[in-house]
DNA sequence: CAATTATACGAGTAAACTATCGTATTGTCA
DNA sequence: TGACAATACGATAGTTTACTCGTATAATTG
């Protein structure tokens, strides 16, 4: 599609390479602004201050210029999986990797908007859905790689839920952390770490997760004359 | 704008308000099935077994009718609300009443699809959107009531956050609740289920979590030599 | 039964948008 | 320098879509 063009750039690079990017980045702004469906084609020309026609000249349609912005900010995400996986950071505790982690992602959604629309603006599966899934294939695999390590013993099946789960908890707060002032945004960075580290410490400690969650629910039920069922939070 | 039309329905209601029904519903199904933005008018107008400009006879425009849609829906969310703010249901432990409202939630999310579409689907604010922000004033302020009961001592403006986050935590899962076969369905309604209770439960009694929280930290500090800053998770 | 009004139809209109094409310009290489 | 390829342009073709309008039918009222 979109390759063909991009790799028969022998000569005349400097000004396609620089088009390139004047682009995808008109296109990543446009696309944090009002997100990937109700952005045209001429909108992004116009804001990378070219023709549209010049768009076709590097893209063969809107969709490939999503998807090249899409695999430019993933590349950069496997660069921030690099780091966090380093052998140093696999020591500090859960709670400091998770500080570190959800720092890093946000700054990273700061530095590149637009990724996070594409994410998020998925209307179901059409086939930009399809192919930001397969790029994404290869971050999930870091993230499992992740949690296996603060996770010892565990499946690959095990840490499945969890980490979809986590994902998706992170995602839902990461607008919310993006907009607004700096003080709310603090404020819900704050949020984000403290609910992945009440929901993933318990699992990643097994042992300790099942005497406190019966401590809590023991608790409970002196507090309180116990009218609930008792399993109502066990797994089939 | 569609409401004048509706309410001079004098005569010949029953035709009227019959079509009406049958628009709304052929309208939520389109919108869960693939997104209010590439839903056509011609679509519902088809799945709804009318002709196009049908639709025009009671609404003024394709928006209009997702408003009315969610109208209804957040209609039948307040009387989920109703059952679940009575005097009995407040005497549950926290537990037990997550447990009984997500399951409730989710049950009307599978009874109304669509309402999730249009909840998740607003990319950034077209006046559908805003009207949508609107609709949902009312049920914040029943969720801030249930949150209030379980929290004594609290403020509105202490209980924003939390509300707010749980409230997007929710939203997060509650696509994969609605997906998938029912084992996974399942699966993942429990994890929402401990989602919230593992982030509320040291909300709403404050002096136990601070007591947990400095205890876990502790506990993560003699395990592994302090290489972080003790201060990392604490606001500001 | 007439008169009036709500409901129904569907071809058609105007607007918006993606992508193309013919042409002009700029850079590169022999 | 001359030939060739990459880049740039912008008008516009072709398509999609929300919505209208003239007309026809069904129901209600007096």
């Amino acid at each position: 599609m979109g390759e063909n063009q991009e790799r028969r750039q022998a000569r005349r690079q400097k000004r396609g390479v620089l088009r390139v990017e004047e682009i995808l980045q008109a296109a990543g702004a446009l696309f944090a602004e009002v997100g990937y469906d109700k952005v045209t084609t001429n909108m992004i020309a116009a804001r990378a201050g070219v023709s549209p026609g010049s768009l076709y000249q590097f893209f063969s349609n809107k969709e490939a210029i999503a998807q090249a912005f899409a695999a430019d900010a993933i590349e950069q995400l496997h660069r921030v999986y690099d780091s966090l996986l380093s052998s140093e950071a696999m020591t500090l505790p859960l709670q400091a990797l998770l500080d570190t982690f959800i720092d890093k992602i946000v700054a990273f959604n700061r530095n590149c908007p637009g990724y996070l629309a594409l994410e998020l603006g998925s209307t179901i599966s059409s086939s930009l859905t399809l192919v930001l899934a397969d790029l994404q294939q290869g971050l999930l695999a870091r993230q499992d790689a992740l949690l296996a390590a603060y996770w010892p013993h565990s499946t690959g099946e095990q840490r499945h839920l969890p980490l979809l789960v986590s994902y998706r908890l992170f995602l839902a707060l990461l607008p919310l952390a993006l907009q607004g002032d700096e003080e709310q945004q603090k404020a819900i960075v704050h949020e984000m770490k403290v609910v992945l580290y009440r929901y993933l410490e318990p699992i990643v400690s097994e042992q300790r997760a099942l005497e406190m969650l019966s401590a809590r629910t023991h608790a409970l039920a002196e507090e309180q004359e116990r009218r609930t069922d008792p399993s109502l939070f066990d797994r089939d």
